[in-house]
DNA sequence: TAACAGGCCACCG
DNA sequence: CGGTGGCCTGTT
């Protein structure tokens, strides 16, 4: 049974602490780029591949992780929630190109594009097609349950999410009972006919390359592959276009269209920080329309 | 209630 | 090609 886990509680595996700047947990994990994660008390535990990530921040700029589950470098966690990213230079050429985001840069200050492992961020943004977050974190919890790799940690069971063998495996009912409705067929045809080796191998390619194999997958069109670019690789140059994000580009930019239409407006005039640049501008919408 | 939500595909013209 | 209708389910 490789890569399953079972009642790994105290087996701690890696703790220290980052000072960082521009760092906000509480933005990074409600912005919407990723579902997974489970805040108790203001700590955040956030199942990562075959691990389970604790964090807290200390004071302002002082941030504690714990690694449980097997180890993750400090230098994979500063991968992994984009605290290598220069903030001040991103921002500043953001409010360059586009003065007019001077206020949602600001509002959004805080807020890190964070690195999903890939296969997880493709089931997971199918899971998202026309649906709330709450239902998607629903859905995706309750697949992690299925797969059964538990991480004990401080007395509650988080589960890790499921590996490819494990879905297979999953008897029809359980998936049945994720209610994933049209997008059902979209998640069979995925875990049937795609490994996580094969998104694997595409980390290193352009994003043209990741583009061209994304959208050849069912269910994969032009927002939910910017979403895996985005999110799944960390590449800053994607630009998923939603309905906030459609809405905050007509109210701001005067520019109207296809969602195709606008993601090539985005990467056009945001360029290598567009990922940036769109969330900022979702992240705003979102909190004007509360 | 009917509309719509982090859309996509099939099918038109 | 570019635009439109249908679709599972849950929420307001």
């Amino acid at each position: 049974m490789e890569g399953r886990f079972s009642n790994l509680q105290n087996n701690l595996k890696n703790s220290f602490q980052v000072e960082v700047e521009d760092f906000s947990l509480e933005k990074t994990f409600n912005c919407g780029q990723t579902f997974r994660f489970f805040e108790i008390g203001g700590r955040y535990y956030y199942p990562y591949e075959n691990s389970l990530i604790k964090t807290e921040e200390i004071n302002g700029k002082t941030f504690k992780f714990e690694i449980y589950g097997e180890n993750l470098t400090k230098e994979y966690i500063f991968d992994i929630f984009g605290l290598n990213h220069d903030i001040q230079r991103i921002n500043s050429e953001i409010i360059k190109i586009a003065p007019q985001l001077k206020d949602a840069i600001k509002f959004s200050n805080g807020i890190r594009l964070i690195r999903m492992p890939p296969y997880e961020a493709t089931i997971s943004f199918i899971f998202s097609i026309q649906s709330q977050i709450p239902v998607i974190m629903s859905r995706l919890n309750k697949l992690a349950e299925f797969g059964k790799r538990v991480v004990e940690v401080d007395n509650a069971e988080f589960y890790l999410f499921p590996k490819r063998e494990d879905i297979l495996e999953m008897p029809i009912v359980d998936i049945k009972s994720l209610k994933l409705g049209f997008r059902e067929k979209f998640f069979l045809n995925l875990i049937k006919n795609y490994t996580e080796e094969d998104f694997e191998k595409l980390r290193n390619l352009p994003y043209e390359e990741k583009k061209k194999f994304l959208t050849s997958i069912l269910g994969v069109g032009e927002k939910v592959s910017e979403c895996i670019i985005l999110f799944g690789y960390g590449d800053l140059s994607a630009f998923p276009v939603d309905t906030w994000i459609e809405k905050g580009l007509e109210k701001i930019f005067g520019v109207k269209g296809t969602t195709k239409k606008l993601t090539e407006f985005g990467r056009a005039t945001f360029g290598e920080f567009s990922g940036y640049a769109q969330q900022y501008i979702y992240y705003y919408m979102r909190s004007l329309m509360r």
